[in-house]
DNA sequence: CAATAATCGAGACGGTACGTCACGTCTTCTT
DNA sequence: AAGAAGACGTGACGTACCGTCTCGATTATTG
């Protein structure tokens, strides 16, 4: 749905109308993305080339340069409409577990297939802005909003305190595990998981005395 | 210094001889690393070209090849051999003030102009086994060594847990940074470095109950 | 008036009746010769592009190919139906005066705006038989009926054998004309005109006496 | 032996020294222009393409660039390196036979295999001003030297008059020739050949009369 | 007055070739 | 033996046009 920066055919045509001219096909769409998952997966995002996606796709290179900007473009497309990332953010009734829960469904995707289409994804943003920004618009904003539904719930039960600085809390939570999974230094598993969450709600829920 | 994998000619030669005919250059050894720093500052990682190094240095390409078998060691070679980046880990009596210190001296040197090559470096690296693998031994790794000894001494004098996990508690305090560092989402200032430090080390000092 | 092939709509419909459906746009065919021969005058026939044609005329890709088989057909089409191309035949009562005037026409043609174009048709023409075919039916056959209706007044006058070889006398007269524009090794001026001119009709008016 | 334009690296070298680097390879270059002329006998100019004869070749697409600005160079490269065109100006002691003949032998390469190729050099020249200065200067013109020396002999021998333009005579004699090669609107054969040459030098022959 | 039908513009489509760039290797002469 | 210079075969780049194809809109004739 939409391409990275903004969406040309299917996007802003709110009003009404038509654009005119042939419409778009959705089903030459369809099939780069689809290769651009397959050979991402295959080869990774340094060696993928468009020129191997529109082969692959049996459609002219023209249509992918045609709708994407560049590389980057379509492999955060593809990866973004590759099924809507089911992360869903529980409702236990206690912050703790809560994260936790989250934290472990993250990390699931990150060990697994898709995790080397995040790292790419961050890996070529640090010399891509557009591409940072739509993987930050479009994978992490969408998630932080749940996440602050988490807090602020846990706020309501007082178990997090009022003045509670929302982002602050969820970098401290979700940086040590990007962390791990971009250094790759150390392992990323439930039990890391488990033991900076608990780390963390627990400095929140300090007095803050020493400061 | 020696390059990323092993070093050809600098390396296992302690017994005495010397190789026959013309000695390596140091001069376009200086240069290439030079040049390549430059460039990478300039273009990242992904669009950093051999040919432009060589040419940039005055240097046959194939005297490039001759000595560094990847980008990726070249560019870890010319980062690391660059200014001992003056990191250093200060002893004031306090956990909480030497972490402080520590992360941000870290935060000024990833807000400036290195920084761009410490990204590129590690956004290079997630498609890049070599360059990630250069990152973490020569950059992190001796850094953390230093910072186990400030954890040590503050255990020593009875601020942290005797039980402490060590790599644990360096990355709640540094993953928070690398993740704004790399995903951009929030500014990286020394407020934030306060208040993940007193955030983790609160959170380490509780007497985890609910665990 | 007609395309080089046959011509589809104005054609066979001598009869009455009237094709059903929206008739062919007069505006639209004007357009594109209008722009053909424009673009044509600019970059030549090698370069000339359809695509650029229909841009410059505001028309549609496909009414191009719609009405026209060939880029060949279509510049031919151009040529010919702009400014039928003044060039008339005199009569002033000497073959050499009436074939100097109408020679001079030609080279001043040749050495205008319009020169380049003709050039483009010769030119395109030597890889493309249609091309070449329509310049010579549709441009130089009209003329050499003219210029045989020339000669043989002067074979009626008595100027010129009787058994004169038409085709050949107008190459000997035409030729060096047309390989000094093609070749452009020498200057193409009235001077080169007459005396071509001269020696051809001298060598018609011996008696052959050394075959 | 050389480029279309100038030769880059076997040419204005007579200080003597050589210039660094790999040298060309002659092989390559061999190749290239054999595979140059072999495809243009196959599909014509139009129809050939630097793709086809880089892969035919076994060469990379960036040698043929490196080398030769554009097909038409090539092209020309390939023809004019193709056999020193066997054209002999005989001395038979009569202008008349020594003409005639030469101008067979022309028409006979005119119609054979390499025809295509000449109308090929003169049709692309026609929209590359290059391309026919190589084919006047590289063609044309060592032939007409010869031509020149011809004529003179006749003059020598009281055959043609004093004070005959050369050049004028030339044209006089080829162009009517090349017009058939290239109009195709009669045919070339050499009683075509004999007609034109006798006329010619009759009316050279010709105290002018009528001027 | 509708229905039918061929036109028009616009522009996307699968292709082919373009001319460029960098790759990593090689061949030459010089140091 | 290493140096610079730079040509080599390879292969992807991103662009330009090819000729074909859908679209909705327009403009005629026919029922």
């Amino acid at each position: 749905m939409g391409t990275l920066v903004a969406d040309k055919t299917l996007g802003a045509n709110g009003g009404g109308k038509r654009a005119p001219g042939r419409p778009r096909s959705e089903q030459a769409r369809q099939s780069i993305l689809h290769s651009t998952l397959k050979l991402l997966h295959d080869v990774g995002f340094a060696e993928l080339s468009i020129e191997a996606i529109a082969a692959d796709a049996d459609v002219g290179k023209a249509t992918v340069y045609r709708w994407w900007p560049h590389k980057a473009a379509l492999v955060a497309d593809a990866f973004l409409s590759s099924a809507e990332l089911e992360l869903q953010f529980p409702d236990t009734g206690s912050v703790r577990s809560d994260m936790k829960l989250q934290m472990k469904q993250l990390i699931r995707i990150l060990r697994g297939r898709r995790g080397g289409i995040v790292a790419a994804l961050i890996g070529g943003g640090q010399s891509d802005p557009e591409l940072i920004k739509a993987f930050r618009e479009r994978f992490v904003r969408p998630r932080r909003q749940e996440a602050y539904a988490t807090l602020r719930r846990a706020i309501e039960r007082g178990e997090l305190p009022r003045n509670l600085d929302l982002d602050l809390t969820l970098d401290a939570l979700y940086g040590p595990i990007y962390m791990r999974f971009l250094f790759r230094h150390d392992c990323l598993n439930a039990r890391f998981v488990n033991e900076i969450c608990d780390l963390v709600i627990d400095g929140l829920a300090m007095p803050s005395l020493g400061r």
